[in-house]
DNA sequence: TCTATATTTACCCTTATGGATAACAATAGC
DNA sequence: GCTATTGTTATCCATAAGGGTAAATATAGA
């Protein structure tokens, strides 16, 4: 993915806000409705719902409406753009630094 | 580290742009000063110099100013935290959906 | 010392973001 | 059919973000 990525931009923004990072984190546990992820935090529901809609227009989670109930899903795929572009990253300073082999391997470590 | 933390705020809001995200992969290539980074940029400096505050503020680079040069350096051990979030929201989906085990592995895959 | 270079400071402007409220659907259940 | 529940729409507000210009600073070099 070109680092010029308006895609890129959306992720990142949207992982840049402690409310949505813990949806995301909630939304590991399985799929649920807006009020029962909006139940952990001090907000009305109208600014938790702008919260929902970046995160589905990030592409991170889908969202069905049956009913009354809007229920999310986290979009696990989505993901991979950032694990794209953060290999990306390691590989060019491995390219560039001979001493940076290290750090590279313990970060590869920590993902086993 | 926790979701609610503000440095993982600075951290993926630095990554949010892709002037930055330029910034950073041709720091991949080694220091460069403020205008040498700049020059590629349809921009003016003092936004500019924006962007690198940016980027210091969430300690992804430092910078030194020597005489009237300010040096800009990439510091890769920034990026673990972001490594170890992803990290855990691996996991967490491993631990409930077992038909993503597959998806797993790909992006494990992706980081040889 | 004069001058060009490399920021830096001080403002200004527009749009986006994160929050709030009030009022309006739309559906589930009795 | 009423009523409570679950979103949704419409505004509004304050602050932050991304951009600009003009002028100041500080040092390198002739």
């Amino acid at each position: 993915m070109d680092n010029n990525s308006p895609e890129l931009d959306t992720i990142f923004l949207a992982f840049a806000d402690s409310t949505r990072r813990a949806v995301l984190r909630r939304l590991g546990d399985g799929p649920a409705s807006v009020s029962d992820l909006a139940a952990p935090f001090d907000m009305a529901l109208p600014p938790f719902m702008k919260h929902i809609r970046t995160l589905e227009n990030a592409g991170l989670i889908t969202t069905e409406k049956v009913g009354r109930v809007r229920t999310c899903e986290l979009n696990p795929e989505k993901y991979a753009a950032v694990e794209d572009w953060l290999k990306e990253q390691r590989q060019q300073w491995a390219s560039r630094y001979r001493k940076l082999d290290q750090l590279l391997k313990q970060l590869k470590e920590k993902d086993k």
